[in-house]
DNA sequence: ATTCATCATAGATTTTATCAATAACAATCG
DNA sequence: CGATTGTTATTGATAAAATCTATGATGAAT
């Protein structure tokens, strides 16, 4: 049994395919074939049913998949063990950012972050909660940046910040005249939201619902973006919640339409979560402490009220 | 990085030379100087100081032992992964056992499991609790049978049974006239003990010291065999304790010597104990299953109180 | 029936691990 | 101080293996 085989049954499992696997581990269709056999052999048993179309994992092959990602994980983080040791804390480094929160957040820390630690190779990618998790598991990607808590197994957050929601209330609406708001105000029908797939969306309904209507969707626009949203907001079709960083961003003019809530603010937490086999843990500390001390500066609230993003 | 060249930076940490580790890894010596200068290539790091006689672990090379153990472990957990979803137990299995449980308990197990489990092929070796623990954490014994509890990081214990201590009493003794002995009865100084290194003889001090007296060694005889004890305490030179399971064995005519203690009877307790790793669990559960299961029948006490082994 | 997608097999090739022999080095001893 | 011993490193040869290209086999879809 050697690493290698592993990988390459890790690929396969992954993507029930031997050539695709054979793709993505850089080796010929073959090579995987006859390597995985080796194994299959030495271990005196089938880990792939081939007779099922797309290949299957047989149940014992399930459970070697899951020893087989112990065994590599803990292979690669021999290499951490060095760094860490050395001091160096550099090498291709793999971000997922839920899509709210890049446009704002990343310019703020990017540059600084990448000024700290020249070594280090951001691949940043934007990812949907759901995405990020599955790819946190696989380990596709080392962390990511989501709204939290998730209370899901195996991946640990380090909380960043706690971003509090703001109104945003066009002159012509009935809570206009209000100086703050207050989460009571809400009214799910006359929020624009973003589309569906968004934890945003998600944690803005719950805030709802933990008020006052559960939702009759007669009359919803949605949207992917915060921008396109202030502007339907704007042509009179409701109000729309954003995130305080995103504030920061809008128009002086429009700043006037911005309405905070009272304390305790409804807030998103926002945390850099990664597996628990803590992997690469220098440069997930490092970026940490990048992104708070940016952020720290940017969000001075006193009292907030943490909203939970998958709560439904 | 491969298996095979953590299996030899193992090999070599632990023999602290080349030379030897080959010998014990089945290769030879340049095919381990290669492999781990490939490794310390690869890593960019040096393992090991050369330059040090004995040759030693650098920093660095401390923490890569520590982690090439993770994964050789792990490695070795995929075996035990398809055996145990193909309900196969076999496999070579190595056992360790105290000296003062051997000679009792073995004869009561050891034909039982072997018949019921003929595929596996036990390798039983008589070890000191000390050299347990570490054979343990090196993962040269898979498992093994000591009094408890120990109380050690990485060692997980799980109770077998609990085996009450025996007063051995020869006729001209000063407590020879009780029917029932108590702990307080005890005196350090006219016990004959079993040379020091047997946990067991740590237990006894252990117990006398809490009641009375905490020795002053003018004299003092130690074997290394309970027989031998029997016999020293017969000529008038002072009372034994037996661990229970060895009473059941001396003769009728000694057996009149025997004084149990008033409840609660201070008693071992004898555990199968493992490596968190919890490497080949499926043989270590039916070894525990076998053991209880024989020794119930043999001791049923009701009321014990338990020895700490480690305590001094 | 033909095509397509997919995995297995065969044989050639390259890479790698291992070995035997020996060099290099350091410590020890006479 | 030189010889000896115990140790690791180096070298070149050999065996083992991993991988590749080309092709065969199989089953599903057209």
């Amino acid at each position: 049994m050697t690493i290698t085989q592993l990988k390459y049954v890790l690929a396969v499992a992954e993507h029930q395919n031997f050539t695709k696997a054979a793709q993505k581990t850089f080796v010929t269709q073959p090579t995987l074939s006859m390597q995985i056999q080796k194994l299959e052999e030495e271990l005196d048993i089938l880990i792939f049913d081939r007779s099922k179309k797309p290949i299957e994992l047989t149940a014992v092959g399930q459970k070697i998949v899951t020893q087989a990602r112990n065994i590599v994980n803990e292979s690669e983080r021999m290499q951490d063990v060095v760094d860490q040791e050395k001091g160096f804390i550099g090498g291709e480094f793999k971000l997922g950012i839920i899509p709210t929160i890049t446009p704002t957040l990343l310019p703020m820390f990017l540059k600084t972050f990448t000024n700290k630690y020249p070594k280090v190779q951001l691949k940043i990618e934007e990812l949907t909660t759901p995405e990020i998790i599955t790819k946190l598991q696989d380990g596709h990607i080392d962390a990511a940046i989501a709204a939290t808590p998730l209370h899901i197994e195996r991946i640990k957050e380090r909380a960043l910040y706690y971003e509090p929601f703001v109104g945003y209330i066009p002159s012509n609406h009935r809570l206009s005249k209000k100086e703050k708001i207050d989460s009571t105000d809400l009214e799910l029908d006359d929020i624009l939201l973003l589309e569906d797939g968004h934890c945003f969306r998600d944690g803005v309904i719950n805030l709802c619902k933990s008020s006052k209507l559960s939702g009759n969707d007669k009359f919803q626009l949605e949207s992917g973006s915060f921008e396109t949203l202030i502007k339907l907001s704007n042509e009179g079709l409701g109000m729309t919640l954003l995130p305080y960083l995103h504030t920061l961003d809008v128009s002086e003019k429009q700043q006037q339409n911005l309405r905070y809530f009272n304390e305790p603010s409804p807030a998103r937490e926002v945390s850099l979560i990664y597996s628990k086999s803590e992997l690469k843990l220098q440069i997930i500390e490092a970026l940490h402490d990048v992104i708070s001390g940016v952020v720290r500066g940017a969000i001075a609230f006193q009292d907030v009220k943490i909203i939970d993003p998958l709560k439904k």
